[in-house]
DNA sequence: CAGTGAGCGAGCTTCCGCTTGACTT
């Protein structure tokens, strides 16, 4: 018999406050929202105030039936779900499906997991908040009429199974705009002019590198300064000294997690969040999702006794901030250890990882200040009226540096600041040399994964929920890849004077190195013209945030939330219409030239497969052949040359066993066919130049391995085969898989067993994949 | 999970946000 039936939505959460509250409470999860919009059609009734259909979602229907027998025996149920837009609809489903009696329901809402905010909520229990509640069917609703609506018109228009939404269309915008300033930006150089003087005081030479804040745009012109610099004087005229403080970070949010952890971990976004769960459900650190800076006051008391102990009482600084983020709804405290006693953890080498840089950002956000004196000197010159300045800092008092400091994502800074000797007004200085060195201006930096979050963060599109997965399903629907480039050289000149001589040499730097950028495929750069040409107000970079300004107004009961769908859908569902019978079907069909064998033209296009090219028209009695292009090949800038090469291939070579051997390129890279087995060529293998040996060579070798992993082989009709895999021991019928359970030895299998298991996992995959559809 | 690409047309694809396992080859 259940007492108090408590209902929050993470069963980690469950955990915790369980042995918080007692016997008497029975603490459960709802896994997140247990129902949503039937999946079936649009499941919003248009023509009905935009009624929702809601279904209970099929992974939820075990949790629901549970809750529902607790609920039916428990005196009060308390509904715990977040304080925020969607933690209130999440309690509202919950009393829908639950059937729960309004007399014996409270709702309540904690801000942090501590005892004292639980019991304290206990207390304050209130109703459900439906205007709140609204907000979320109104943001449910609009996301599915412009999910649902706009995809269908790209299956038409463009290409099958593509998406759109107004989370992911827009984050396609960001990286294909960016690819476009990247294209459009023209590399200048300049040259940039350094010097290094020195001065003799009290029997010590002194070295001061200095910088000319004027660039010279040619070498002509930097040559003649360095000319005019000949037989110069320099001296100081003017020393200014400042104070300066630098301020920490504040304590990590979702995104500002994945920045850093990418940034000083080199970890992608789902990889961070996939530990950092794994650290939450340990109960190392709080929930890893969410948009507030807050730390609680206990978190706060535990940092400043564990800086007391560390460092002392004058590396204390008790802050506490606020959020500034567009949209934040501060359902949770910021990301931060459980406890800041445990400075180390147990774990795993990722864990240990994150959870330091966790600790250590949680730490620094309360403590002082670092301070600097910042030093900029003027130099004078008796041969030009350019002066030179040299700038130095020196730290004064570490404070939060001590622990941590967060990077940034352009470090390219190339101002010296150096620790600068002591120097007054009116020292001459002698001159060691003066260098002209060409620099080159940079184009905007492609995305991260990590800096798009940021940006869309900024944008206040998505959610520290959706982050990770949206980045994700752009990739999956082929919108966008990360790309690699090794880069390439680059030459520079350097021009110096030395005792009065020039001197010139040049030098080569590598530019243009890429690591796992975002970059726009053909398709993402067609469906954003598409999407931006047709239906302008949702991809609007402010769209969001005015919706969100409604939803917020529905929240406060200002406003009606069908009202505000139906204002908007009038011309959405418009402009859905006039796309469907007025534009023409999007190909990006570009016209290379002439194949030189059969005088036909050549074109590339976008077709059901992706980009691919064509010889010959459609019209032609012969038909036209086609070729793929090739991963990072791209119908806005592949050449003829390169489009012909495509053509030479599936290339036959000769026979093996019986069977013709044939080399082709396929998504994953060069392959040789042969037998519809697939066996893929190395890295040095050269696809157009491989010969017959070669081929049966890397055939064998594969064979050999796969022999390798062999347990056991049933010969026979059909041939099982019991093999040794990434995740354990599996056997093979023909081409399909099947697991072993943990429990049984693969080497004392019998045929028979594993057709029986291969049954009866069959017909368990079909019930499951069929309710999974649902 | 590697081959395709006209046409015929059925039947499929799809959103965002809240949460974890079950499962993979």
């Amino acid at each position: 018999m259940v007492k108090n039936l408590v209902i929050v939505e993470s069963p980690a959460k469950a955990k915790t406050i369980e042995g918080f509250l007692g016997k008497d409470f029975t603490v459960k999860s709802s896994f997140g929202h247990v129902r949503d919009l039937s999946k079936k059609d649009l499941g919003v009734d248009v023509n009905n105030g935009f009624k929702p259909e809601y279904e209970i979602s099929s992974d939820k229907i075990k949790v629901v039936k549970e809750l529902q027998k607790l609920a039916k025996e428990a005196e009060v149920i308390w509904l715990a779900s977040d304080e925020d837009r969607e933690g209130e609809a999440i309690s509202w489903h919950l009393s829908e499906t639950l059937h729960l009696d309004k007399e014996k329901t409270r709702r309540i809402v904690f801000h942090e997991i501590t005892r004292s905010a639980i019991l304290e909520a206990i207390q304050h229990p209130r109703n459900i908040d439906l205007n709140l509640v609204n907000a979320q069917q109104a943001r449910r609703v609009l996301d599915r009429l412009v999910g649902f609506e706009l995809s269908p018109v790209l299956w038409k228009k463009v290409k099958p199974a593509l998406s759109a939404g107004r989370v992911q269309s827009v984050a396609v915008r960001l990286i294909v705009e960016r690819e476009q300033e990247i294209r459009q930006f023209t590399t200048k150089s300049y040259f940039r002019i350094t010097a290094l003087f020195l001065l003799k005081k009290n029997g010590e030479m002194a070295k001061i590198e200095a910088e000319l804040p004027k660039k010279f745009n040619t070498r002509q012109e930097a040559l003649d300064f360095l000319a005019l610099c000949q037989g110069a004087s320099y001296t100081v005229s003017d020393v200014e000294t400042k104070p300066a403080t630098k301020t920490p970070a504040p304590p990590f949010t979702t995104s500002t997690l994945q920045q850093e952890a990418s940034r000083k971990l080199g970890f992608s976004v789902s990889k961070t969040m996939l530990v950092a769960q794994q650290l939450y459900e340990s109960g190392k650190i709080t929930y890893m999702r969410t948009d507030s800076v807050n730390l609680s006051n206990m978190a706060m008391a535990m940092a400043k006794e564990k800086i007391m102990e560390l460092f002392g009482e004058k590396y204390v600084k008790t802050r506490r901030y606020t959020t500034k983020t567009k949209g934040a709804q501060e359902a949770h405290e910021a990301i931060r250890p459980t406890y800041l006693s445990h400075q180390f953890i147990e774990g795993d080498p990722s864990q240990k990882k994150l959870y330091d840089l966790i600790w250590k950002r949680t730490v620094a956000s309360q403590m002082s200040d670092a301070k600097y004196e910042k030093t900029t000197v003027t130099i004078n010159s008796s041969a030009s009226r350019e002066v030179f300045q040299a700038k130095g800092e020196v730290l004064i008092f570490d404070g939060f540096l001590k622990v941590y400091l967060e990077s940034k994502d352009d470090d390219d800074d190339e101002d010296i600041r150096n620790v600068i000797p002591p120097l007054s007004a009116g020292d001459a200085l002698q001159v060691e040399s003066i260098t002209a060195t060409q620099r080159y201006t940079v184009p905007p930096f492609r995305y991260s994964e990590a800096s798009l979050v940021k940006r869309m963060e900024e944008l206040g599109i998505g959610r520290p929920s959706t982050y990770a997965p949206t980045i994700s399903t752009i990739q999956k629907r082929g919108y966008v890849e990360k790309v690699n480039a090794p880069g390439e050289k680059r030459e520079f000149q350097i021009i110096i004077l030395k005792d009065d001589t020039l001197s010139e040499t040049k030098k080569t730097e590598k530019t243009g190195v890429i690591k796992g950028k975002l970059t726009p495929t053909d398709i993402g750069n067609l469906v954003n013209e598409f999407l931006t040409k047709n239906f302008g107000e949702v991809m609007d970079y402010n769209f969001t945030a005015s919706v969100e300004k409604e939803f917020d107004e529905i929240a406060n009961g200002e406003r009606k939330w069908n009202q505000m769908i139906h204002d908007f859908y009038g011309n959405f569902h418009e402009s859905i219409e006039d796309a469907l019978k007025n534009t023409d079907k999007v190909k990006g069909e570009r016209l290379l030239g002439i194949d030189p064998v059969s005088g036909k033209n050549i074109y590339v296009k976008i077709g059901r497969f992706g980009a691919m090219a064509q010889i010959g028209e459609k019209e032609d009695e012969e038909k036209p052949q086609f070729a793929g292009l090739k991963k990072g090949q791209s119908i806005d800038t592949i050449s003829l040359e390169e489009a012909l090469e495509l053509f030479k291939f599936p290339r036959k070579l000769g026979t093996y066993q019986d069977y013709e051997l044939t080399v082709a390129i396929g998504r994953f890279g060069p392959y040789v066919r042969h037998n519809n087995n697939f066996f893929s060529l190395e890295k040095t293998d050269n696809p157009a130049t491989i010969d017959t040996a070669r081929a049966i060579e890397i055939i064998e070798a594969k064979r050999l391995k796969d022999k390798q992993n062999e347990i056991c082989v049933f010969d026979g009709d059909p041939v099982i085969k019991v093999l040794n895999g990434r995740y354990g021991p599996y056997f093979q019928i023909e081409k399909e898989n099947f697991r072993i359970p943990k429990t049984r030895d693969p080497k004392t299998l019998t045929r028979e067993e594993c057709l029986k298991m291969a049954d009866e996992q069959r017909s368990t995959k079909k019930t499951r994949s069929s309710r999974g559809k649902k």
